[in-house]
This record gives C-alpha cells, sequence and structure tokens, in this order.
RNA sequence: GGACAGGUGGCCGAGUGGUUAAAGGCAGCAGACUGUAAAUCUGCCCGCGCAAGCGUACGCUGGUUCGAAUCCAGCCCUGUCCA
C-alpha cells in the first residue's frame, strides 16, 4: 500500500463521481443512494472511502464506518483497509484509490468517491511531490526532537523551509526535516513537481455537502453520544490493548484520546461525551473552511443533503459517457 | 445566628492603588493547508469605529484618593465549618 508502482487509470474520462463535505453531513448515505439509482439506471457504481479515519480496521464505531446495513448491498472498498498499527498516508490512500477506480473502470463501473478528507482527495486529483519513502531510523530521529529543537535543526538545514514555516507547526517542521535528512534535497524542490494526479484524466462529478452549521453540529453531538451507546468504549479498549504507538492516526482519531482519558480515571463519562462532541464539532468546522476555500469554485456546493441525486449526477445516471 | 473563604469578561482563572479593556486557559469565529490531515498551525475574540478614539466593565451602593478590579463601610449572594 505504500509507494509502489503507480496504477494506470484505464479509458480516458471515465466518470468518477465524488462527494464530500464535513463529518456527519450524510456523505455516506448519499453515495449509498446513488449507487443505487445507478443500479436502477442499469449501471452499476461502488462506493470508495475517502476519509482518512475510516480506513482503518480498529475504528469501525468511532470513525462511523458504514455498517452492512448502510451498505444496503452496495459494495464498498477502502474501508476499514489498514491496520491500525499502519499509517495510511494521503499518498498511501491515493495510490489505492487509483487502483480501485482503475479496476471499476475496466469493469465499467462507477467509482463513488465518498470522504471528508480534503487532502486525499486533492492527493489524488492533483497528484503529490515524487518524494521517496522516508527511511524509518530518520524518521524517529526526527520525530524525536521537540519542536523548538527541530525547528532550529531545520533553520540550519534547510533555511527557505523554516523562514515559511511556523516555528509551532511541529508536524510540517518535521515533515521538512525528515526530508532534506534523508534525501539531502529540500521539501521546497520536492514540490515543484507534482506527479501521479487523475483529476485531468478522468470525467469528474464531485458535489460538496454543506449543511446548515447548527443542524450540523447537532449531528455531532448525537452521533457521538450514540457511538457511546454502541461500543465506542470497547473500542478504545481493543486499540489500547494493541499496545500501539500513541502518535499513530489512529490512536488519535477523534474520540480515541478522550475515551483513553476516561478509562485513565481522567474524566468522568460526561465529561469524555463533551470533549468527543466538542471535537468532532471542531474538525467539522475546520472542514467547513477547506471545502469552502480549497476545492476548484466550480465544484458545486449544496446546502442540504435533499439536493436530488437525479439533477445532481444527472450525466452519469444518464446512461451514455 | 456565628466563624472563615469567596464573588473578575460566554466559562474557568490570574491580578491586590496607576504601566489594566484587565495575564493565561477553554469554548466560539475566521483562516492556512503537497506524504500522521479526524493531523498541524495562524489570527480575532466587551460594544461602536477604517483608524485616532469614544463608551461601557471586575456582586451592589457609598466613601477614601490626583487615580480603585485592587483600600474602607454597609448591603446582597455563594461555599465550608460552628451552632
Amino acid at each position: 500500500m505504500s509507494t509502489s508502482d503507480p496504477p494506470e487509470i484505464a479509458g480516458g474520462n471515465s466518470p468518477v463521481a465524488l462527494i464530500a463535505g464535513p463529518t456527519a453531513s450524510g456523505k455516506s448515505d448519499l453515495a449509498v443512494r446513488l449507487a443505487l439509482a445507478l443500479k436502477e439506471a442499469g449501471r452499476s457504481g461502488v462506493v470508495i472511502n475517502a476519509d482518512s479515519a475510516q480506513v482503518y480496521a480498529d475504528l469501525q464505531v468511532l470513525s462511523a464506518r458504514p455498517t452492512v446495513e448502510d451498505m444496503r448491498g452496495v459494495e464498498h472498498r477502502l474501508f476499514g483497509t489498514w491496520d491500525g498499527a499502519r499509517a495510511c498516508s494521503a499518498a498511501d490512500w491515493a495510490a489505492a484509490a487509483k487502483r480501485e477506480i482503475a479496476a471499476l473502470h475496466g469493469e465499467g463501473a462507477v467509482p463513488i468517491l465518498c470522504g471528508g478528507t480534503g487532502m486525499y482527495i486533492r492527493t489524488l486529483l492533483d497528484g503529490i511531490a515524487p518524494i521517496p519513502e522516508i527511511d524509518p531510523d530518520v524518521r524517529a530521529q526526527v520525530r524525536a526532537l521537540d519542536t523548538a529543537e527541530a525547528y532550529s535543526a531545520l533553520a540550519s538545514e534547510d533555511p527557505d523551509r523554516a523562514a515559511v514555516l511556523n516555528p509551532g507547526d511541529s508536524q510540517r517542521i518535521a515533515r521538512a526535516l525528515e526530508v532534506v535528512r534523508f534525501t539531502s534535497k529540500p521539501l521546497g524542490e520536492w514540490q515543484q513537481r507534482k506527479l501521479g494526479g487523475i483529476g485531468d484524466v478522468i470525467s469528474l462529478h464531485p458535489l460538496i455537502l454543506f449543511p446548515e452549521r447548527d443542524w450540523l453540529y447537532e449531528r455531532c453531538d448525537r452521533r457521538f453520544a450514540q457511538m457511546m451507546e454502541r461500543g465506542a468504549v470497547q473500542e478504545v479498549e481493543a486499540l489500547l490493548a494493541r499496545d500501539l504507538d500513541p502518535a499513530l492516526p489512529a490512536m488519535r482519531a477523534i474520540g480515541v484520546p478522550e475515551i483513553a482519558a476516561m478509562l485513565r480515571g481522567e474524566l468522568s463519562r460526561e465529561e469524555a461525551i463533551a470533549a468527543g462532541q466538542t471535537s468532532t464539532r471542531q474538525y467539522a468546522k475546520r472542514q467547513y473552511t477547506w471545502f469552502r476555500r480549497q476545492p476548484p469554485a466550480e465544484w458545486p456546493r449544496t446546502g442540504l443533503d435533499n439536493s436530488s441525486l437525479e439533477t445532481r449526477f444527472a450525466c452519469i445516471l444518464g446512461g451514455d459517457r
């Protein structure tokens, strides 16, 4: 799943549907409905996950991964595909998604990308700098530094990058540092090229869900409370029992730190729920910002999820193309 | 009824005569975003104003002082303890 052979996208301009938007906005349901509508129109649609948390097998409940019932017989791919012990990078996901899209196009099926991870989607469509996989030792060394140390190291090893980054931006500093150290080439040079994007080879039919803020926040709150009733605590217990590196994405997913704190006795159940709900809402807010400003302005945004599929996806439902 | 402790901006919480529209945190809002992105980071955050600035503000009322969130008096309220 890492940086392996770049899969080729089959026929030029084959359709790909994309349903994106903030968490809890009802994307999954819409994706399933689209797949069912395609089926009715004599075609076939398969949902491909574009969410950075739903990708992990360990996070069924907490990532709100669709259940078998939710899927209503529609095929879903890249859901729960990664083991929580492995980090899935944007490039990893994009490579896997390309593979799936190519396969589906080969079968004449319509891939329906569904998820809220803007950077994954961007990487898939626009490509990414062809930076080799960083040696784990180099990576570990860099990540062992505290932010101030890493920043001053970066200031001498890649001053251009250091000048651009905020001294507190631990993650980007670490990334820039591991890249110069391992490749002896500053990140900025690598980033002059983006490779592997499929945006110009496919026919993309995007739709961004933009529900009303209060409505969405209520759903976030309700959903987190429901997760607590539906096994989130057991899920975190199981995750903790694996004794994984706490820096792993699966360990940092919304709800995991909060419930872990509860299990340690640092938070009451009510406090853990409140904290999880707040994190969820804050995440949704960041997604609003991303989807409001990052994707191309031409991409349609819709206020509520009740916009008719037939209208939104007329061209792929139409049958031709 | 008595003894202590305390009442600060949406919340928590510093501050004990001027340098205080009042530290810091949280929540909120806005924004950034090329390999951990459900991450990481930035800005704003009493009201009006583009701004200089003006107006309000530290339980209430009154007082001391050139000047008070900070000192004094009375009152109200909260918590703990004694009755």
